[in-house]
DNA sequence: AAATCCCGCAACCGCGATGAA
DNA sequence: GTTCATCGCGGTTGCGGGATT
């Protein structure tokens, strides 16, 4: 049994009701974001500040875009995968109206699973060396990719006992036989000019910058060409 | 029709980062 | 420089419901 996050007795868990949902998002509009702690006392909830903070940012926003995934934000998913790895934030950041949460979902419900079906593994989005392997050797029965579903249930069920949850995708860039060798991944951001002189003071910065997704402004402009 | 399995999603937890005192 | 409170992120869990047996 998991501890609870929060130390008092009398918070609500689990499923938000409607009512909840309605407190929070009348305090919200009337207050805007932000003191989550003493937000739920204020909105009248009895909920911990990370469980409103949660609900408002994954579900209650009003510029959630919701509703499936197209290809273009797909293929977008997985390019920022390749390059940044499980930075979630990061990669929902480039995505208009999806959230983090939205994302790391659909990596591992579906497009962890189709890059395996693909033959690419999803981890470092490399090209699986048993596939290769396969794909040389005289049986090409080996090397089919057919019947995902059966392939995806012989995988252990997500991350439960799976250890190749966590990824150095980030590293594959450096490596010569990506299995993506016609992306070109020049991401590269515009500072805002605002911060351009701390940034020029101490170009170390750079790097630490991007690396640290929260202190990225939205509008930072994150080009991404093909 | 009932039981079981599996998937997708919402929510929770732990921990590191950050800023204020 | 240290401590403490808070925030935000990524990993993980649990439930509901559809699919399969």
């Amino acid at each position: 049994m998991r501890k609870p996050c929060c130390d008092k007795q009398d918070t609500n868990k689990g499923a938000w009701s409607k009512e909840e949902d309605q407190k929070l998002i009348d305090y919200i509009r009337k207050h805007g974001e932000g003191c989550w702690r003493s937000l739920p006392q204020a909105a009248g909830l009895l909920r911990c500040g990370k469980s409103c903070r949660l609900r408002w940012i994954n579900y209650l926003r009003p510029d959630l875009k919701r509703g499936n995934f197209g290809e273009d934000e797909e293929d977008l998913i997985i390019k920022l995968h390749a390059l940044l790895g499980n930075r979630w934030s990061l990669i929902a950041g480039r995505l208009p109206g999806r959230t983090d949460n939205e994302v790391k979902n659909y990596w591992n419900s579906h497009l962890r699973r189709k890059l395996i079906n693909m033959g690419i593994d999803p981890n470092n989005h490399r090209l699986n060396q048993n596939l290769l392997r396969s794909r040389n050797s005289p049986n090409p029965a080996n090397a089919t990719s057919s019947g995902s579903k059966i392939q995806a249930k012989q995988q252990p069920t997500k991350s439960r006992v799976d250890s190749e949850q966590t990824s150095d995708a980030g590293s594959c860039l450096e490596d010569d036989q990506c299995a993506l060798p016609d992306l070109n991944l020049d991401l590269t951001m515009s500072i805002p000019s605002s911060s351009i002189a701390h940034v020029q003071g101490n170009p170390k910065d750079n790097e630490s910058n991007f690396l640290r997704p929260q202190k990225i402004a939205p509008s930072s402009n994150l080009l991404l060409s093909q």
